[in-house]
DNA sequence: GTCTATACCCGGATAGAC
DNA sequence: GTCTATCCGGGTATAGAC
């Protein structure tokens, strides 16, 4: 949808260098430490040279966590329509703190219009909820009593946990994220059936 | 608990007066934008004298999220203790997007140990999770069957939910937070009954 | 179209004067 | 306890080489 920042287009080659090597430094540090000069001192280039392909900082990372998503989607297919292997994902980002916290700090970036990644952070978490939704109002009886909780919100309630849990475990990484998850998703479809 | 980092040992009431004031502007900007010296600027003096109080960056912002929790706790009783009410907090907390922001930034910046709010931060989730927990359990029968979830459990996806509802709230406005966490509270009690 | 060199400004931090 | 001065790192805009 939003148009790009930079004077780029089409996926250059380079951009897709730029990018993993960013994706590799942010999963070992995190965000806020990381600097572009940093990312461009990894790939043999000057700050310069990698703003010209992504416009700014902001635009860089949130690059960078949209090349994650992808990378996501291809490992466990596509996890924003099954919730019920979102607790596998979960699961993997255990591996990398540092893309966790750079979730954190754009997505709380980007709650302002403006951000360069205001846009996709809206849609993807507006498909997720959609698409969680939806697959958990299959598993309602078509024709029962109104039950104790909507589809719409056991899919907020569930996004938010997955993201909420995040935050516990990086102050706590002994918390089994997954498992929490999975608990919640069952309770929730429980909670669909019964009124 | 955690040893005051700056040069300050009790609280002056020019710590006060700055940390009233870093409050009221964090609550209009978030906190990325907002420098030391804005803050600095709003009481009169220099970012070197609003450091001198509190050290570092870093050390100002958990301080200004630990007022506000100290506020909050004024307001509303102690909410870390009594799930139902942490209800009424997050409805509250609705007005002052720029917080939940700048509590989002210093939460995923906190997980370093090095952090200056890193014992804070984990001391108020163990906490928050200790209380909430006791909580549920007390609605337990005590000579019933295992539970769908134990109690430990349900405390930390009460308290996942509450953070990752803030993020969707700061991308969705119209998401009611207070509903929906009001809602996981009642599925978790059920569930805490049944097996 | 891609990248370097350069320069600018802002922000955090520190040292030392008052 | 507070300010001034200063340093340094980082983001960014521009010009120009290739």
């Amino acid at each position: 949808m939003s148009a790009p920042r930079g004077p780029y287009a089409k996926t250059s080659a380079k951009r897709e260098l730029i990018l993993r090597a960013a994706l590799e430094i942010y999963a070992e540090a995190g965000s806020r430490k990381v600097s572009v000069r940093d990312v461009a001192k990894r790939v043999g280039m000057t700050d310069a040279g990698v703003l010209h392909h992504f416009g700014n900082r902001e635009s860089l990372l949130t690059a960078v966590l949209q090349a994650r998503d992808t990378l996501t989607r291809e490992k466990y297919g596509d996890v924003l329509a099954n919730p019920a292997s979102g607790a596998a994902m979960l699961a993997d980002s255990v591996s990398t703190p540092g893309l966790v916290k750079l979730f954190l700090d754009i997505a709380a970036a980007a709650a302002e219009p403006e951000h360069p990644g205001h846009d996709y952070f809206a849609e993807r978490y507006e498909r997720f909820r959609h698409d969680t939704a939806e697959s958990l109002a299959r598993a309602q009886p078509p024709d029962g009593p109104p039950p104790a909780v909507d589809s719409a919100r056991a899919a907020r309630l569930l996004l938010a946990a997955a993201d909420g849990l995040q935050i516990q475990w990086l102050l706590e990484p002994e918390i089994d994220m997954a498992a929490d998850l999975e608990a919640l998703h069952r309770v929730l479809l429980a909670a669909l059936r019964a009124s």
